[in-house]
DNA sequence: CTGTTAGCGCATTCAT
DNA sequence: ATGAATGCGCTAACAG
């Protein structure tokens, strides 16, 4: 099956002339080789096509040049979004991305975590997810970590997310903004505390524009689009008026803007619709459908960034950038 | 940062009082251990929390564990669904996939194969992309490769791919038999095979129910949700009526879906849509969308099943699969 | 600046 | 069935 011509860093070292320390020195960049050297080093490699054995690379020096990530479910819009954005972050750096996947299930994130330890990662990004912050605080003494769309308070300062309050503040102040009053709110799982500061973020910007909240109007979702749909048959059925709804992600807002449709309710003539996420299946939707902008790729390229500082010993750039990510404005989305 | 502890086979072998090649044979069951000294040994591993050091395993037994998975562009749905299959067909086996991606450019994609290449992986699958055939014949001498959602002549019996012809004539038949006589077809890019076959697929359909192809009836997408919109607007537009599209994928299924809602008409009581790929997102658009059963994660998933024999020196399965699955009803989704 | 010398941790003959 | 010895290919002190 295989016909590997094997050459090994003897070889280049044979056929330049110098010892393997000085092809090895070349090779990492580790110190300084003087120019013909040097030259002769590139000129075998380049003939004999050589390939460092990444293995051998990896058992003397302790490092793997891989960065594990700890994803929840591949094919879903948002965490894909983020690994989108990791592979781009990652890009041009030395290190791969080596992704296994939760699946939601906590067992099997306990075992994805476990093989990505195996595997000797020298970096982990955590994506959303549900391992005890304990369990990732005894990660975090074996290797750099950086935690994405999840706010473990015991990690602060590694956690890259969303202020949610902040988040759904603005949406709904969007909205208020635009002339509406009456708001409905479609929840996530208000079991997750992201769903819960959402609400919490839209209850506040109502109050802060002199509103007064109905419960009439909120409705919980589980950030899932069938969920959304459901959720907008509800307010249609309790019968309350709403001219606006503010939906705690885009998946709910997709199904939302299903139902309207089905409903015979145009988007936004009828009903304006936002959402938080920026998952680009539900900004397709519209216009009509708002959304804030671009979170999921952004997160992922910043956790990769920031996993490279911690490897480089560099200080951690401003992880709060969340903030000002959500500061930019919300925007109507066209074709 | 690191508290490791260190723990070597070493450690084990002296804590159980055997050597170390008995501990590497109880640890890859590569021949038989006596039962107490077996037992120590898995006691010595459980009580230190040994875990072997991979690169010093694959360095000297030349396997990598791994799996490279090139894929054209993380975040789209369909080749997510493919390395979904992919994660799940591995699951169970020793071998984690690592995947790059070519991210639809011919030089990104030479890149992140090398990448693959150097990081030795054990086995290689290919989802689509633009490498010449002729570089891919290279690289299956080095490694067991299995090409997914592509057909590579010269590598036929190790592709993976929809029967596109047969797809399409199905979907196209399955409107026929539903009574659809003026049926419009939106096509992939035709400068790719795919697209070509699917259309052809199409006209058999036709022909062999004796309906007349109509090239006013017939529109030029590129895959893409918008094309599939703007498909419509196209048809329209021209005047000609019909009662069905056949969108020759889902994203595009989708597109027409949302345009024909703009203008007003209904699915399926107005026009009916039948797509292929059964794009989580399009099939959530109905009832009405129809779609060929969910081939990509099934591909993803015989990928893996097909590495996996290649590496076990079993024969291949039936990679023919794929005219069975098509086989499949169609079927309407409903929420 | 560069060559020499040791391992890195494990799988594998080869004997026994 | 099991231990001893050898080497996988490379990096990292250590001298010079």
């Amino acid at each position: 099956m295989a016909e590997e011509t094997k050459v090994t860093i003897d070889d280049i070292a044979e056929r330049a002339k110098v010892s393997k320390s000085t092809v090895s020195r070349v090779l990492s960049g580790s110190a300084v080789v003087a120019q013909p050297k040097r030259a002769a080093v590139l000129k075998a490699i380049d003939e004999l096509d050589y390939r460092p054995n990444i293995f051998a690379q990896s058992l003397a020096s302790g490092r793997s040049l891989t960065i594990g990530v700890l994803t929840q479910n591949i094919g879903s819009p948002f965490y894909d979004a983020i690994l989108v954005g990791i592979h781009e972050g990652l890009g041009g750096s030395d290190y791969s991305p080596i992704v296994a996947d939760g699946r939601w299930h906590l067992a099997t994130e306990q075992t994805a975590l476990q093989t990505l330890l195996d595997r000797r990662v020298d970096g982990l990004i955590v994506i959303g997810g549900s391992v005890q912050g304990s369990k990732l605080l005894r990660t975090v003494e074996q290797v750099p970590l950086i935690v994405v769309a999840r706010n473990i308070p015991e990690l602060g300062s590694h956690c890259i997310c969303l202020d949610n309050f902040e988040a759904a503040y603005r949406a709904t102040k969007h909205l208020i903004e635009h002339g509406h009053r009456e708001i409905a709110h479609i929840t996530g799982a208000l079991s997750q505390g992201d769903a819960v500061r959402r609400r919490e973020g839209y209850l506040q910007a109502l109050s802060d524009a002199g509103i007064k909240p109905d419960p009439e109007l909120v409705v919980e979702g589980n950030f899932r689009r069938q969920s959304g749909a459901l959720a907008v048959e509800m307010l249609l059925t309790r019968g309350r008026m709403f001219s606006a709804i503010f939906a705690a992600n885009d998946q709910m807002a997709f199904g939302a803007r299903l139902a309207l449709f089905r409903r015979g309710l145009r988007v936004p003539e009828d009903v304006s619709i936002v959402g938080i996420d920026d998952e680009p299946a539900s900004a397709y939707m519209t216009p009509p459908l708002t959304t804030m902008r671009q979170p999921a790729i952004e997160m992922g390229e910043a956790a990769a960034h920031a996993i490279l500082c911690l490897l480089n010993d560099e200080p951690l750039p401003n992880l709060q950038f969340s903030m000002e990510l959500i500061a930019r404005e919300t925007v109507a989305r066209h074709i």
